[in-house]
DNA sequence: CTAGCCGGTTTCTGATGGAAACCAGATAGC
DNA sequence: GCTATCTGGTTTCCATCAGAAACCGGCTAG
């Protein structure tokens, strides 16, 4: 996840701007934010805020997510603090992940991002439809390139 | 942004499991979850929320947004129907972008993670630094395996 | 005529995500 | 013994994608 070539002068260096602030900087806040704001993050936290999991339970639960990025999200959230990796040295090692108090806390801001994607649903795709009603249709064929400037 | 060869098959189409859950599917629930769950998303929301704003601006605002991004992330973020653009024949041709209320109200759901990200960013460097404590030392020594089991 | 701002798009390249194969330990089946 | 399977991963390969920088077109200022 994301690594960071970040030819990044730390935050305090510029003498025009100071803020703790998400928006402009390099600052360790974006940084944070650069990671949380992620799809498979939201997905995890929020599926193991229900109890603790094993990584297959999670590959079957998240159909989609490859165990690449799978392990390496688990790896960078539990780097950050937000869960637990215990191995169990049962039959074919069990491993489960678990959120801290931390991990629960952040899980219960991205909740009601899960829930308001599943409220609204309905009125973006409505919103699609009428953009593309707007653009496409405009000139013939638009082929991928599309450059809609006259 | 999310833009997908999704070998898609629509979510109605298994009998096990039929809710509108974004952990399970291609539903259209967790392809909206895909794409506002985005780092420039969150970003270009809360900026834009707090009033309308131009091309340059944001770009400004937001340091380290490229013009393309930013200009794929707007259109997105129109088509989804978050953001409105309004071209005007000034001088130099100004373009504003302005929530909608329906994005009004998603920008109100990602604030709060914003605003958690700031709040939390402490904790999280110093997991990530007893995170790296305790692995990077670890090269030939530790079997690694298991810290505790039951 | 050159220079510059605005809002983009295009080009090139390095990082990234996903599919699938492989690994290692152990149990189960034949 | 040999193969198959389950576990939790890592590695390989490839296609896509993000970012940097250059370019574009309209118009104005010098």
């Amino acid at each position: 996840m994301g690594l960071h070539p970040a030819p990044t002068p730390p935050c305090g260096g510029d003498a025009s701007v100071h803020l703790p602030d998400p928006f402009d900087a390099r600052c360790p806040t974006r940084l944070l934010l650069d990671r949380i704001a992620d799809k498979w993050t939201v997905l995890l936290l929020v599926v193991i805020m229900e109890g603790p999991v094993r990584f297959n339970a999670l590959k079957r639960r998240i159909r989609g997510i490859s165990q690449k990025v799978l392990s390496q999200t688990l790896k960078s959230l539990e780097r950050d603090g937000f869960v637990t990796r215990r191995a169990f040295a049962t039959v074919p090692v069990t491993v489960e992940y678990a959120l801290t108090p931390l991990g629960r806390s952040l899980a219960d801001t991205l909740g009601p991002l899960a829930q308001w994607a599943t409220a609204h649903v309905a009125e973006i795709e409505a919103a699609q439809m009428a953009f593309d009603r707007r653009t496409a249709p405009d000139h013939a064929a638009e082929a991928p390139g599309m450059r809609r400037t006259a």
